[in-house]
DNA sequence: ACACAATACGGAGAGCTCTCCGCTTGACAG
DNA sequence: CTGTCAAGCGGAGAGCTCTCCGTATTGTGT
């Protein structure tokens, strides 16, 4: 089936400063490519980390050296998209970035994050069966916080943080998944469904 | 108690057990009594479905025909609670039952489940851990046909199937948890945050 | 009373996640 | 170049979930 790595020596790659030694950086390579690579060729659920030892040839000990657990090495395969992600919401044009109002970029970040979970769906329920402490860590907590300060803009009467939490809940992979395959909805139809909750929820209140 | 069956295949049904020879019966009680018994002294988390076994005495393969997995045995154990919060919210005096204003019956839909969620914290952990089926089959769906009905009253204009997965998403017990005991918000903290997002989304659009 | 489906049973075993620990290797000072 | 040792390594093994299937039990029609 996968060819194997076995054997094959990694370029080493200049420029990164590096806390790892030289063999370590290398595996923990070895181990994502061939991780990616399974879950391309046979679905993220059938991702077996005793096997991925197996193919990229090292003990399955290494495996879990490096990345803790399933879902720390499932953090890892998503990574490169979700810098790009943060880096777009805290840096790159509104009305994602700064510059548009709080309000108009609460939309928009949910509206990228649904895009964000559909777009690696298989992944994200991984990561949400993994421990709370892998879950509500790294990038969680970076969304959390980037919702919460846009919210305190919008609505400084409230309290930011649980808000931020109750609108991020419903974008978990999990529900998702469901209301996509078995409610039928469209991910355009979720995207509005959270757009209307946000949008209730950054309205001045009622007089 | 179940009519005659009068040689009719009886369809399984969801909280109602079907008719099961007296050996099951025997086993399955024997079965939830030590699985409760142990969780009481060690905690949820600790649940081994090849202990419970041993311990009842009965073959590993008995515990899994009557429940399917370990969700499905913690379904059962939550299942007496879940019964009696059914039948207050359903047929129970005003707030929570039949009488109030529908964005009234909401909140104290939203508070109570909260109470319940928090009163069985360690068990709702582990069926959220189990398959997507198990979280959203059941009483879920009785949660979410109650309060998508109670919705539909207050805000006829808006997809009360999606609000009601929007308002219950956040009620997740991974995510209480973590609220609760990493962020130190108190329960009462999360009912009345919980109520203010109700009481946004319940309240008539503004002109 | 008895036979015979239908139903339930037990536990071996596959396959998984994750831990542990004695051995190996890379980085660096001298 | 070499000695030192923290860092890294492999894979045996514990313990788990869940499946499978030959065997045993139960309830029913006769």
């Amino acid at each position: 089936m996968l060819g194997s790595v076995c054997g094959r020596r990694q370029l080493p790659v200049v420029g990164q400063p590096q806390p790892e030694r030289a063999d370590a950086a290398r595996n923990r390579q070895k181990i994502i490519d061939v991780a990616a690579r399974m879950i391309e060729s046979r679905g993220a659920d059938q991702l077996s980390l005793d096997e991925v030892a197996k193919e990229a040839c090292v003990g399955v000990g290494t495996v879990y050296r490096r990345f803790g657990d399933r879902a720390g090495l499932v953090w890892a395969l998503i990574d490169e998209r979700e810098r790009r992600f943060q880096e777009a919401f805290m840096s790159g044009p509104p009305p994602l970035g700064p510059g548009a109002a709080p309000a108009e970029r609460v939309g928009a970040f949910l509206a990228g994050l649904v895009d964000r979970v559909v777009s690696q769906l298989d992944l994200f329920l991984l990561v949400e069966l993994g421990s709370p402490k892998s879950r509500f860590g790294g990038p969680y907590r970076v969304h959390h916080t980037h919702l919460a300060t846009l919210l305190a803009e919008a609505r400084p009467d409230a309290d930011p943080h649980f808000l931020a939490d109750a609108l991020l809940a419903p974008l978990n992979a999990h529900l998702i998944s469901y209301q996509r395959d078995e409610r039928g909805l469209t991910v355009e139809e979720i995207k509005a469904g959270v757009a209307s909750i946000a949008a209730a929820v950054t309205a001045r209140p009622a007089p």
